[in-house]
DNA sequence: CCTTAGTGTAACGCAAAGGGTTACAGAGCG
DNA sequence: CGCTCTGTAACCCTTTGCGTTACACTAAGG
C-alpha cells in the first residue's frame, strides 16, 4: 500500500523529459502538436494526461506511452482512495 | 505488443463476478450505489471504469481497485494508438 | 532602460464522457 | 396475464481535455 502522495505526472516529465534535455514548454508543446496551455497545465498538476497525450509523449520521446498512462493511474488512483468512506457500497457475495 | 483488441473492461466485470456470482445488473448496481443504467453503460462496453467506479468495484468485490483500472489503461491505450498516425508529433532529442 | 523569449494563467467556446432520472420495449417465468 | 430483469434512448448536469487570445511577470541581452 502506497500511502504517499505520487507526483502529478506532468511533475516527473518535466523532471525527466524537459530539464534534463534542455527542452522549453513552448517548444515541447509544438513538436507534441498541442497548445502551450495544454502543456503547462499538465506540468503544472492542472490537468491529466490522456490516452492521446501519452502516445504524443511516447512518439516525442520514444518512451512507452503505457508508462505515462500508469503514473496517471497511479496518480488518479491514490486521489479516489482517499474518497472511499465516501462511498456507500455494499459488499458482495454469491447470491 | 499486443497486437489483439483487448476486451473492454466490463465484459470480465460481468463474466469474472457477476456470472459466477450469480447476480443480477440491477441488485449489482445498487450495492455498488450507481445506477442500473450506469452499469449497464459499463459492462455492455459503451462507458469506462472511472477511478471512482474502480474503487467501488474493490469495495463490493474485495478486488483491487489499481486491476480494474489497469483494464481500462490497457483498453484505452489500444484505441488511442490505433490512431497515433493521425498525429503530427516531432521526435524530440536534446536541444 | 527597453525589448524579447519563456512562462503561468484567466476568459471563452467546443466536444466528449461519466452519472442521474424517467420511460419504453423485449425476454423469461409463475 | 402480471412481474422482474435488462438494454437503451432522451434529457440535463458537471467535469475535463483542448484550442485561441490576451495579459502580467520574469530573466536575459542590447
Amino acid at each position: 500500500m502506497k500511502t504517499h502522495n505520487p507526483p502529478h505526472p506532468g511533475e516527473v516529465l518535466k523532471k525527466l523529459c524537459l530539464d534534463p534535455m534542455g527542452l522549453s514548454v513552448t517548444e515541447t508543446a509544438q513538436s507534441l502538436g498541442v497548445s502551450r496551455k495544454t502543456l503547462s497545465g499538465i506540468i503544472n498538476g492542472r490537468a491529466g494526461i490522456s490516452p492521446e497525450m501519452a502516445v504524443r509523449l511516447s512518439l516525442a520521446f520514444g518512451t512507452s506511452a503505457e508508462s505515462w498512462l500508469s503514473h496517471q493511474l497511479q496518480y488518479d488512483l491514490w486521489h479516489a482512495e482517499k474518497g472511499r468512506k465516501r462511498l456507500r457500497v455494499t459488499r458482495l457475495t454469491a447470491a
